[in-house]
DNA sequence: TTCGTGACGTGCA
DNA sequence: GTGCACGCCACGA
C-alpha cells in the first residue's frame, strides 16, 4: 500500500492546478486530506527544492495574496509566472473568484 | 518523547 | 479595508 507521507499527497495537489488558476493553501490541503493543516502546504513549499518542477506559484493565501515578503525574490518569481499564465493582478493582490481552482 | 516553529485560516476590534 | 490574536496540524532538532 502507499505509505504517502502527507509531504507526497501535497506534492501531488499542487503539480494537478491548471495552468492560469490558483489554489489557497487551505485548499490544498483539504484536497491532501490535511485540511486544517494550511500551514503544513506553507511549510511543506518553503522546503521545496529548486528543481522541483512542481507549480507552488500556484498556491496563495485565503485572501488572494502572495504569503512571501514582498521583498523576496520568491515573492517576484510567483507573481510574474501567476501573469505569464494570464493571472491579473489587482496590486499584490488577485480575485479568487475568478482564478481560484475548483476541482 | 517533548518543545518550538511555520509560504495559514478564521474571527473580532 | 486593515491589523491583531488565537487555534489548527505536521515536521525537525
Amino acid at each position: 500500500m502507499e505509505i504517502d507521507n502527507s509531504k507526497q499527497r501535497i506534492y501531488r495537489v499542487v503539480s494537478m492546478i491548471p495552468s492560469g488558476c490558483v489554489a489557497t493553501y487551505g485548499q490544498v490541503a483539504e484536497l491532501a486530506g490535511l485540511s486544517r493543516a494550511a500551514r503544513l502546504v506553507g511549510t511543506t513549499l518553503s522546503r521545496l527544492p529548486g528543481d522541483s518542477q512542481l507549480p507552488w506559484h500556484r498556491v496563495i493565501n485565503s485572501q488572494g495574496r502572495i504569503s512571501l515578503p514582498p521583498d523576496s525574490p520568491a515573492y517576484t518569481q510567483q507573481k510574474d509566472r501567476l501573469e505569464q499564465e494570464g493571472v491579473e493582478f489587482a496590486g499584490e493582490r488577485l480575485s479568487l473568484r475568478r482564478y481560484r481552482w475548483k476541482p
